[in-house]
RNA sequence: CAGGAAUGUCGGGUGAUUACGUGUUGAGGUUAAACUCAAUCCGAGGAAAGUCCGAACACCACAAACUUCGCAAGAUGUUUGUAAAAAGAAAGUCGCUAACAGCGACCAGGCAUAAGAAUCGGGAGUCGCGGAAUUGGAAAAAUCCAUUCCAUGAUUCCGGAAUCAAAACCUAGGGAUUAGUGCCACAGAGACAAUACUAGUUUGGUCGCAAGGCCUUACGAAACGUGAAAAGUAACAUGAUGUGUCUGUUGGGGUUCUCACAGAUGCUACAUGUUUCGCCUUAUGGUGACAUAAGAGCGCGGAAAACCCUUUCUGGUGUAAGAGCAAAUUUGGUAGCUCGCUAUGACCGGCUUUGCCGGUCUUGAUCCGGCCAGCAAUGGUCGGGCUAGAUAGAUGAUCGCCUCCCCGCGUAAAAAACGGGCAGACAAAAUUCGGCUUACAGACAUUUCCUGGAAC
RNA sequence: GGCCCCAUCGUCUAUCGGUUAGGACGACAGGUUCUCAUCCUGUAAAGUCGGGUUCGACUCCCGGUGGGGUCA
């Protein structure tokens, strides 16, 4: 689990996130970032009620993404806010699978890793 | 022994590393906080779900009374109440509960027919008792024995409409017999005070010169049948009536038919009686729903999960309620005099909007155990325990071990050993409780019920 | 988190407790045409699921499932 610093909490943020980020979309994960004017670099999961109607599903999936972020935190660049979400396609995946994936189009598409 | 149903209980344990959240302690930090670090404790459910009910708690509205503050507008606090109407809800009875559409016990109905009971009819043989006859035997005769027939009782078998008929399970179970309205397709005369309508015939009256018209009485006319349901219900006995079929003849016509009479038998409706069911009254028992018995009177369809009626109950809104702080807009009031004196600022309020904090903090109609009261639901009492409080939302990830279970191997069949899968179902708190409903891998208990197998 | 509504052929829809569940578009088959389109005729195709009330339920009542709206 990450801690508060790292958590985008904010519901202003993320409002303008989704209107002023870039998007990427993966197979697994679609994500959009946008640089912030603070050192930390921020993320959040939102899973919609699309993706499966069982909360315990659903919770299952942000934990799972939180996890891989906590590890691989050194590799973000700081200061940059990120909003992951995963697809329908994800339920079920084990977390190795994810942090491929993740990863892979994060280096393919954007300049936030370091 | 195996399987199923019902009811109840449980819904993995333990350890390591590393994260997250509340609390506590310590250190740092700060005017004080915020915050950072370390240690430690605790960290989802039986349904947390659906949101179908009920309550607690909070606030609001209206009315009345009182209190305090204020110049006033008004505000604060306490207590009491929520009428009528509208709309909605509940209602088998008694009890439990804070309350409920919940729970417990009971009542009624369904299930519901079986087995069986009782009753009726028929058949068969056997046995018992009684009567009659005949032949045979004993014998002079009475009488006795045997055989046959009739009647009756017991036993047994078969059949019959309605009646009685257990446990478990199910029921939004007041009123359709009276406050009323509407509905009951098709079929049928008729679907609730039913006996239609038409042709034709006919009684009486009236109008008309007449033909005939109008009103009216009866026949036509059977209630077979139709239908989910037919004017409470079904059975038996007796009586008399009509009619069909068969048989017979001392009859008439007549020639193989018809009428009449007699007998047997079937059917329809009627009357009377007995019994069963329903309503009613009275008595007895029960707190009561009701039950049982007796009586004489009655003959009234179904459906209220159609509208509706009766009795009883309900002021409204849900922590996104509200409360606090700050700002803005608008508006009301007032004392003082540094400014200003048409106005603005300051102060004290009111309305509205926006933002932030916060949502009372998890000690509760609480949990565990013992005892007592009660058929039980439940209540009382004693002792012990503290068991999540997040706020875009914590309880995660990875790796072991232990049992549970499954598969393979093994074996005549099991067991052990070995190898593999490895807690694997439904499912995540959001103010809090009590129920209901729905989802659910597997394990255990009860021995209550049902089915099958084996043994005695 | 609270509140409210809806579900009928492939699609859009109709329905008084008594039906073979009607219509339009589409689909399929046949006809017309030299061929296609148009046009004509015909055919198939549905009550979201499970219970209850009733002689009888798409309709009335209860519960589930799915979908949508609204407050914030």
């Amino acid at each position: 689990m990450l801690s508060k610093e790292h958590r985008l909490r904010n519901d202003k943020d993320i409002k303008t996130l989704f209107a002023k980020g870039k998007g990427v979309f993966g197979l697994l994960v679609n994500i959009k970032y946008r640089p912030n004017h603070i050192l930390v670099s921020r993320f959040a999961v939102v899973v919609g009620t699309k993706v499966s109607k069982k909360a315990v599903v659903r919770n299952r999936l942000r934990r799972q993404i939180n996890e891989i972020i906590f590890k691989r935190l050194k590799d973000f660049r700081p200061g940059v806010d990120v909003v992951l979400m995963p697809k329908k396609e994800a339920v079920g995946k084990k977390s190795i699978e994810f942090e491929e994936e993740i990863f892979k189009t994060l280096k393919q598409k954007t300049r936030i890793l370091i």
